[in-house]
RNA sequence: GGCCCCAUCGUUUAGUCGGUUAGGACACGGCCCUUUCAAGGCCGCAGUACGGGUUCGAGUCCCGUUGGGGUCACCA
């Protein structure tokens, strides 16, 4: 059997879809898992929709996620060029090809009178259908003649006009269609250009793709590229049609409405290698349970027999618990690293950092949930809810809170060891002393220091975080507060 | 509208030879742990869209209904 080979062929369009790159993922895997050959191929045939940079995001989001490609643009490869517009040359001998094998045609007519002939076709109330072939019998002589003459033409291949087109998908399995549903498509536009379909066929062909993997948006084309490599008498590649990834039950996800593209969520702090992963298994399951894959594991247990038919809805929730397990699982050293920026964005005073990232791990499922969660350090409130100390598992209230606070604040004074053990050992002995519950003593320091009831660590926690100096001057904040309120 | 495709918990997915207490994950609820909140551990709630067949037996096969998606360009 011959070497596999795929390829992801995106549009510059400057947006790079979680689909899309579900789409290179299911791509790459399929090349991958076989040994085979994964390319990259640049389609901006419409000049018009070019933006700025845009090949640059490709390039990036499939690197940042170890998608590497054998062949491409930067990198070259046996068929060259890899980008859409520098082969335009290509096509038209193909064209040639194809009308003197009789199985294409020059076509004269003009856009207006097709306009004419659906507007025709609407007011006899009849829905409007396909190219009536007026140029497909053309006499010979006719054709060269207005040829000579430099008359504008399109190429259109002959399609059948009766009897069955069908063909085989990975994922959909057999699917036929009636002939008469397919028209005499357009292969050359009148500026000499090829179509889309017709382009496509022939780079792939050229490229050996012998793996299509797309979207299930040309699932219904599909019949005319069956007619094509027909045509051709060229071999047709597999299909693997994946369906869409929805935004709701009823729409894809889509820039226009606003959905979030692989580098919004990059920039939300999501982590690529969790992104990769929610994306592997958003309409694809192994059969036995496991959930989190490394680049490897995909290549080794991927089959794209298993892609599910049906659309499957983008849910941001999962990723967020698919990005905080992998956080979670990251080591605190690795986790204070990618954290630090964050961090740094929002505190800009001497912390204990290591300890910070420690305790805030365990509690950050994005990046950038981080800033709310710190924000405190450097800037705690004039003014907070009392309510906050109390606490019912505890049996904290105001009251009780002012008593421990004042208790604490003499203890913790003396502390020369400024570590959170050592604030946790000055601590200790007062729970003996005064008999009480851990909690019940060291709950309101928490609240002293941070001004709210979700911290990044318990109240030892963060007075080492935050030091010595700072924790001090907070549980008098706390304790004239808690005064005044009393009296 | 024509044609093509799809349909398992709220979401995602397993169930591919017809026989399962219909499994996992997220979310949700509860309990444990606990110096807050988390994390972690344990338990729970929740599904075969509907209607007909075929069969001893249907999530699985067939037909229909409903719902949804895609596509019908000198766009890609």
């Amino acid at each position: 059997m011959s070497e596999v080979r795929t390829r992801f062929a995106p549009s510059p369009t400057g947006y790079m879809h979680v689909g899309n790159l579900r789409t290179a993922l299911y791509a790459y895997l399929t090349a991958r898992h076989e040994n085979g050959a994964f390319i990259l191929r640049i389609e901006d045939t419409d000049q018009a929709r070019l933006v700025e940079g845009a090949v640059e995001i490709i390039y990036d989001t499939l690197k940042e996620n170890g998608l590497t490609w054998d062949e491409g643009p930067d990198v070259g490869g046996d068929y060259a060029p890899y980008v859409q517009s520098e082969r335009t040359g290509i096509f038209k001998d193909y064209a040639v090809e194809l009308v003197e094998k009789g199985e294409a045609y020059c076509c004269f007519c003009t856009a207006e009178r097709l306009d004419a002939l659906h507007e025709e076709q609407r007011a006899a109330g009849e829905p409007v259908g396909h190219y009536d072939r007026r140029c497909r019998d053309l006499p010979k002589e006719e054709v060269e003649r207005r040829l000579a003459a430099g008359e504008p033409h399109v190429v259109r291949q002959k399609a059948p006009t009766e009897g069955i087109v069908s063909f085989d998908d990975l994922i959909y399995g057999h699917i036929e269609v009636a002939a008469d549903e397919l028209e005499d498509q357009i292969l050359l536009k009148t500026d000499g250009t090829p179509t889309y379909n017709f382009a496509n066929v022939v780079d792939d062909h050229l490229m050996k793709i012998t793996h299509v993997v797309r979207g299930n948006e040309y699932l219904s084309s599909t019949p005319k590229y069956t007619l094509l490599y027909e045509a051709f008498g060229w071999e047709k590649p597999v299909y693997i049609h994946c369906p869409p990834v929805m935004r709701d039950a009823r729409s894809k996800l889509s820039k226009r409405s606003g959905d979030a593209s692989y580098q919004d969520l990059v920039k939300q702090g999501y982590l690529s290698p969790a992104i990769l992963n929610y994306l592997l298994l958003l309409g694809w399951g192994p059969k036995d349970d496991q959930e989190i894959f490394s680049l490897e594991e995909m290549i080794e247990k991927w089959n794209p027999a298993w892609i599910s038919k049906s659309p499957a809805i983008f849910d941001i929730q999962k990723l967020r618990a698919m990005n905080a397990g992998y956080i979670n699982r990251m080591s605190d050293e690795e986790f204070t690293e990618i954290a630090r920026p964050w961090v740094e964005s929002v505190v800009k005073t001497p912390i204990d950092l290591n300890l910070l990232c420690k305790n805030l791990k365990p509690r950050c499922e994005i990046l950038s949930d981080l800033p709310d969660r710190i924000m405190f350090i450097d800037n705690m409130p004039e003014e907070y809810d009392l309510t906050f100390f109390q606490n019912k598992k505890f049996k904290t209230d105001e009251s009780t809170a002012l008593a421990a606070l004042k208790a604490l604040l003499p203890a913790l004074e003396n502390v020369d060891e400024w570590t959170r053990d050592g604030v946790y050992n000055a601590c200790a002995p007062l729970v003996e002393q005064l008999g009480v519950k851990g909690g019940w003593l060291l709950y309101p320091l928490g609240i002293a220091l941070a001004g709210m009831q979700a911290t990044p660590g318990g109240g030892t926690d963060l007075a080492a975080i935050i030091g010595k100096e700072r924790t001090l001057e907070r549980i008098r904040q706390a304790i004239d507060m808690l005064t005044a309120a009393a009296a």
